[in-house]
RNA sequence: GCGAGUGUGGUGGAAUUGGUAUACACAUCAGACUUAAAAUCUGACGGCUUAACGGCUAUGCGGGUUCAAGUCCCGCCACUCGCACCA
């Protein structure tokens, strides 16, 4: 090493190049070692990388290289999430087709992505916009319809009239679209569903399998699929049965109303004959398709005058339409117990609708008027009242009791619900995976048959008005059907772009087979070992992905029934508290900063900044502190390698203060160990190297000072070349190696080194500390006492507390305090 | 509204199993080097108090359990993420 000072530019560059030179970080199938398959979730390509692609990236390339100093056989790939609704707003606002500037933004974000030097395998890269990607999403989707998996059926969406088109949920701004201004509604159409609830069983017991997830991801998925226990039953309104379900069957005699969704038959049926009814109903379609605003929006409802019989004792209901029930989750009817439901509570009050109590609890005052949280408990504590036959029971005895009795009389059945719907994988736009089905007045909904797949997105196209350009073209949707040869008319729709990110993981091992959407080597590489993703992902893809595994597993393409074992769920980058966004202008520019600094400081100062679970506070000044960091990392060996070959580590001969350097470095490997394997707190990792290297500036220059300094170095370079791969593959070098330094074993911990002599505890008085003090490691309590009570300051408090006890906590404490009377 | 998190110095954060609160950095201040500045190096750095030793106090707020609570329990407050068509 001639150059004195650190210039990550030029160091960078060449360890880039000797990596694209060498292959580094292509991978195949090794049965000889163990795999280890690291994900990041791929990027939408946006044309410009942020600082969360910087984190996210960062981290999962940090794992996978650890993992290959673990002597495992890593593969780390990345692609493309291509499709999605930015590059439809780009087409109209700049006039470019949807494939030109998705294939130009990634073009450039690649190359961001090779100037951060993450040890990607880009031979298997994707993009999923590519036909030979999504051509195994239609043939599969073809074989899920083929098995019953896939079906059609009408669902809600927003609607602008103006427009003519169906809004995204973020297009709609205070429920009006964001384009024309105009209000929106909900309009039933015909989409295409994946039967997700009947794997819903399946997804939530093998959440227990995943014992190295967050439990919070686990917990929100849990919560997200919603099993409950309850019944089904039928009020008969007018020889029709209106059926509805419950988990509350124990408030049966409590049920005052019943309330229907505005498009459930019975609203329409009112409304045919009454305009205020149909001029209420049309005035609260106005509504976005969301539950957040379903959930906060004013609750509305208006009487029928129709009645339903209560199955149990006969008495007519009032039927009322509601705007908060909705015709797409289970039957679009809902029986009503004010007096013990908080939200059928808040609405019968408005609507002055009579509440009747029917479960009490000893010690606690009923009062109608006002809601308590008790009136919804669900417990032994409870006793039902009013409730003739069921009087006198508690939560479970009342549930039963009457679900028994509607079974008996044929008016119910216990059932298992989810709150989980099917997944609606429709999309009214063109930019996706065309759905591979053709319609034909003959034989209705006909898969694309295998031979004719893919069925490939036109992509010379004008955006002339905001409508999907495939819908007006003839030349696409225009077909025969593959059935009886008649005239037919493809599907327009295109899929969700929750179907390609939920397989690509898969893809990856396999990206390059043009014969088979996954084969043994996928199966090989499959599950991810670790996945690394944002917290904002815990539950739609996660819970698509993991459904979708399961499908693949039930086709036979893989073995497995979970596709990631481990995840990581990152924080948010903010900037001034805030997340980083466009229209807040608070964005950092990733590239400025590596042409600044370099990648391996932008990649320190990520990583250092906080543990990759919270959100990161972005701080240029902090950059600039883990830019000096490298700076003096580079100075400390420049200077130690400057002055020649190290002599051999001469153990016998070592001071007290060498011995404490030396075990400062072990035990700094030791917990740098910790760190990234199992803890996966990078920052304090960091943090730990920082403080040896602080250690290091004792050493002198004698033989043993130089030999542990090139122990120490070697170590530290060892244990940051995850973090920053350029500064530690060229100091490698230059310590006198001539191996590579990807696989190069972790360094061990030297177990003699960490042995002590004496060791300090910490006094405490009635729960302050009041001393320390140093005693030899075997000292057993009696000296540990006798030293402890010795100290003037310690003695001092002792004696204000008269009688008084005394607890060691070995290794750690001593603790004096008043004995209890 | 529902579900899941987070809250510690001027700032980012550390404290891993209930055991020394503020590690490691950033910023600031002081000193060294310099004609000067930058860079670099050294030191100080929660608040109040003390000549000093030391004392008191502090982990969003209010209670509780414990010899001991940032950590566990109960009740609040604030913020963040998700809520099925953003990805």
């Amino acid at each position: 090493m001639t150059e004195h000072n650190y210039n990550p530019q030029a160091l960078e560059e060449n360890a880039q190049q000797y990596w694209l030179e060498q292959n580094s970080f292509a991978v195949r199938q090794d049965d000889t070692r163990e795999k280890f398959y690291c994900l990041a979730m791929f990027p939408y390509p946006s044309g410009q990388l942020h600082m969360g692609h910087v984190r996210n990236y960062t981290i999962a390339d940090v794992i996978a290289r650890y993992q290959r100093m673990q002597g495992k056989n890593v593969l780390q790939p990345m692609g493309w999430d291509a499709f999605g609704l930015p590059a439809e707003n780009a087409a109209i606002k700049h006039n470019v087709p949807p494939a030109q500037w998705t294939a130009q933004n990634i073009d450039d974000m690649r190359a961001q992505l090779r100037r951060l030097g993450f040890a990607y395998d880009w031979d298997r890269e994707l993009a999923t916009c590519d036909p030979d990607y999504y051509r195994w999403e239609q043939w599969f989707f073809t074989r899920l319809f083929e098995k019953g998996l896939a079906y059609k059926k009408k669902a809600e969406v927003n609607w602008c009239e103006t427009d003519q088109t169906v809004l995204a949920n973020e297009q709609v701004v205070d429920g009006c679209c964001w384009r024309c201004d105009n209000p929106v509604e909900r309009r039933e159409i015909d989409q295409w569903f994946i039967r997700i609830t009947d794997y819903a069983e399946q997804l939530l017991t093998d959440l227990d399998q995943l014992d190295q997830w967050p439990e919070q991801v686990r917990t929100m998925q849990r919560n997200w699929i919603g099993r409950s226990e309850g019944v089904e039953l039928d009020f008969d309104c007018n020889g029709e049965s209106l059926t509805v379900y419950t988990t509350r069957p124990d408030t049966l005699m409590g049920a005052t109303y019943m309330a229907v969704a505005p498009q459930h038959p019975i609203a329409r049926q009112a409304a045919a004959g009454d305009p205020v009814l149909a001029s209420f109903i049309e005035s609260i379609a106005n509504v976005k398709v969301a539950e957040a605003h379903m959930a906060t929006m004013e609750k509305l409802g208006m009487d029928t005058g129709l009645t339903a019989t209560h199955p149990l004792t006969g008495e007519p209901i009032p039927i009322w339409i509601a705007n908060f029930v909705l015709m797409s989750y289970g039957s679009g009817a809902v029986m009503c117990v004010p007096a013990h439901d908080d939200r059928d509570h808040a609405f019968a009050s408005k609507y002055q609708l009579p509440i009747v109590q029917v479960v009490d609890k000893p010690g606690c005052n009923y009062d109608a008027g006002v809601w308590q949280d008790w009136y919804a408990e669900k417990s032994s504590k409870t006793r039902t009242i009013n409730s003739g036959e069921f009087n006198g029971r508690h939560f479970e005895e009342a549930f039963n009791g009457i679900a028994d009795k509607l079974q008996e009389v044929g008016k119910g059945k216990r059932t298992v619900n989810y709150r989980l719907r099917d997944w609606g994988v429709s999309r009214q736009r063109y930019w996706g995976a065309p759905i591979p089905i053709i319609n034909c007045d003959a034989c209705g909904t006909v898969p694309v048959p295998e031979s004719d797949l893919p069925v490939v997105l036109p992509t010379n196209v004008a955006f002339e008005g905001v409508g999907s350009p495939i819908k007006s073209m003839p030349e696409f949707y225009e077909t025969e059907c593959p059935a009886c040869g008649g005239a037919a008319t493809r599907e327009t729709d295109t899929f969700d772009t929750f179907m390609e990110s939920s397989w690509y993981y898969a893809r990856y091992g396999c990206a390059q087979n043009d014969k088979a959407m996954l084969d043994a080597e996928a199966d090989y590489w499959t599950p991810v070992d670790q996945y690394v993703g944002g917290i904002e992902h815990a539950i739609l893809h996660l819970l698509y992905s993991r459904f979708y595994h399961k499908l693949l597993r039930d086709e036979g393409l893989v073995s497995s029934d979970e596709p990631f074992t481990r995840l990581l769920t990152q924080g948010m980058v903010l900037k001034d508290g805030a997340k980083m966004s466009k229209s807040k202008g608070n964005t950092v520019d990733p590239q400025s900063l590596i042409d600044r600094y370099g990648a391996d400081t932008v990649r320190l100062f990520s990583m250092f900044a906080a543990p990759p679970e919270q959100s990161l506070e972005w701080s240029d000044a902090g950059v600039e502190g883990a830019n000096r960091f490298l700076k003096r990392l580079w100075k400390l060996g420049a200077t130690h390698i400057g002055a020649g070959a190290a002599p051999a580590l001469d153990i016998v001969k070592l001071s007290d203060q060498q011995k404490a350097v030396r075990r400062k470095l072990h035990e700094t490997i030791a917990k740098v160990s910790d760190d990234y394997g199992r803890r996966q707190t990078f920052n304090t990792a960091i943090a730990a190297v920082m403080e040896l290297c602080n250690e290091l500036g004792r050493l002198g220059s004698e033989d043993n000072d130089r030999a542990i300094m090139d122990e120490a170095l070697r170590g530290i370079v060892l244990m940051l070349s995850p973090i920053v791969p350029h500064i530690c593959h060229t100091l490698w070098r230059a310590l006198g190696e001539s191996s590579d330094i990807l696989g190069q074993q972790w360094p061990a911990v030297d177990e003699s080194a960490l042995s002590r002599d004496s060791i300090e505890l910490v006094i405490q008085v009635k729960g302050k500390v009041r001393g320390k003090v140093s005693v030899s490691a075997d000292a057993d309590d009696a000296t540990i006492q006798q030293a402890a009570l010795a100290q003037d300051n310690v003695s001092r408090f002792v004696e204000e507390l008269g009688d008084y006890a005394m607890k060691i906590v070995p290794g750690k404490l001593v603790s004096i305090f008043p004995r209890k009377k």
